[in-house]
DNA sequence: CATGAATGAGAGTTCATTCAT
DNA sequence: GATGAATGAACTCTCATTCAT
């Protein structure tokens, strides 16, 4: 029936019209600041509305996180083509640290929040983050089988990647980049990540 | 006056028994927990006691902010007497991942949190952190001049590294390593760190 | 009209799921628990629909209340036909607690219950339940005026059967009888009407 | 000291207050009506007030529930000194009747209210009341042994008398008495009573 | 006839902050 | 200097009821 799915279709947009809406409010005001009467306000309904959408406040943070996930992995996925395990690579790293910068809001709640949602404290929550970390993880192995990055394991070098790209978006989102002009802070984070990778390789 | 000097130290010490126990209750029992309420009842003086000696909350994160810093700096200077520069940064980044793991809540106020004072938000609230970042950043120079970093600017380098430990550190402290055992965890940061430190060094 | 008979039809037995749904809920979850949306899921239509079939929650539970007493009356009918008034005392208040036991939830909405609905706070409201009584009195009246019960009004005789019925009856149903482990629990309720009833009597 | 003293007098009175205004507007308007918000206006003060001396709503309250088992043990004691056990007993259940109709509230919170409070659902919410029952089970067992009553078990005579003097405080504090004038219900209640305890003695 | 989206009022509870004593 | 009683504003969440479709 048409009804029927302009219903569900309209259903589906007022989700995301609470998500972007709590997404954005997150910009501005920091998560912890914002509440759900803030939202409801936002989007000029009763706060009972949010709770037609999603059961409580836990499964907005964690549609949100999911969202999150999802995104992310459907980017690595375009790497993926690349024959060239290295240049894979570079790209994956690449990708990650856009995403960050793009949706910060989005990954500050996927990795820097200390969540307050049950769900995502549990180990399930993570599902579809394993996903997207094993995708690294397996990158590195064959960049390592084919001789092209330093020796070590592949649970080290790709722990150290992660840490070194989230490192450098978790400090500028959170505003530690004080000492950098916003302008450069971009470049900055591109130069660094450049500069490990590099020396990280065989070649050089 | 002897009394008037006293009762500075004696305010002094009462500022210090507060903040102590404000930072164990946060590592004890996590941010969010700790109410007003609950660090004066630690301390065993009334709630209005507090407020004798920080003129609201924020103030008192920022005291336990700058405090944070301080002793950053303070380990930071056991460094300064080795003479090889690339020891001397081989040091400085395992004291500050040694001191981001052991107070967790105390590097998260620095270095994660989207800090509810109003008065680190502000630039002047940074100064103490900026001297330590600098002295990272003069390491780093000392190392790049004398040929025993890769190549590149010291603003990069120090970045690189800064936000390499960075990411370990937080992503440790927020709970995001679900798929490495808590045992294993502070291995993997060592040898992560090790990994990328050793081939940013020319010698390999 | 064949056709508008079949609606009025239609309406009654709508009316009937709902209150009989009503009942069931009341009975298994208890009655606080039990909101317009949890009956309204339980018969599988939406909760606007509950509204074309009773104005108000009010008199959802108006309903509930004359079908018990329609129903109690129902059972007392029963009894009638017993020929010795004394042997009828004794089924009359049998009867009554079997019922009141069978259909808890009911009888507390009945003789329990802070009714939240206006209607029944009115006298008109009991006029169904008045009948009940008068049938009690009317039997206890006869039994005197037959000597068969220790001289007394026929006010204070069927007042102080009904308290000792209700008494055990909402004792019981009201989770008072926590001594009583609950399997006793329907023996001693007997016994005790046994021993009351029988003493009542001139025979003893 | 004179001031921690009268400190906590106050404290007391506050507590006492808090209680006698919640037990008069359950009174008032029912218990499943009365919000803490009212009780706060009530006393003219804020919500908050509330807290500093009571933990939750539960313990308001269970306060009040041990509180009116506690009066009525105390006016159970009374009867303890007459020596002769059926007296004692006919005094017993008057007194219980009379706290009954005296403090309506109180009572309907003990033997009649679904409460929601949950140390009271827990068994051992009740050891006050027990103590109560126990009593009285010890009084109907005297005189059972000393013949003065029909023959029967202490549990059932006890239950008996019980749920007969529960009964009549019951539908009248729940208002089913509509047939009766309101001025003759003590009348009835007594003359009920009388009745039946009348003719479970032995010498009639 | 039936729906389901929306709401307003209100529930219990928490907490940083103030201030008379 | 220290207290603790008091508060106001905020929180998440629930529910009977309405109404356009």
């Amino acid at each position: 029936m048409g009804t029927a799915e302009r219903k569900e279709r309209d259903k589906q947009e007022m989700r995301r019209l609470i998500l972007e809406t709590a997404k954005r409010l997150f910009i501005e005001e920091g998560f912890e600041k914002v509440t759900l009467r803030r939202i409801a306000e936002a989007i000029e309904y009763s706060v009972g509305t949010l709770y037609l959408y999603f059961s409580d406040k836990d499964e907005m943070l964690y549609a949100l996180h999911s969202e999150g996930f999802e995104e992310l992995y459907r980017r690595q996925q375009r790497v993926l083509a690349l024959a060239d395990p290295l240049e894979r690579l570079r790209q994956h790293v690449r990708i990650y640290l856009t995403f960050a910068l793009e949706q910060p809001e989005t990954y500050d709640l996927m990795f820097i929040m200390r969540s307050p949602a049950k769900k995502i404290q549990q180990e399930q929550g993570w599902t579809v983050g394993v996903r997207s970390y094993q995708a690294l993880e397996e990158n590195v192995k064959e960049c390592l089988e084919a001789g092209l990055l330093k020796h070590t394991t592949p649970q080290v070098a790709a722990f150290a990647l992660w840490s070194q790209v989230h490192g450098i978006a978790s400090l500028i989102i959170r505003g530690r980049c004080i000492l950098v002009s916003q302008e450069d802070i971009s470049a900055l984070a591109n130069n660094a990540v450049d500069f490990v990778l590099a020396h990280l390789e065989t070649r050089t």
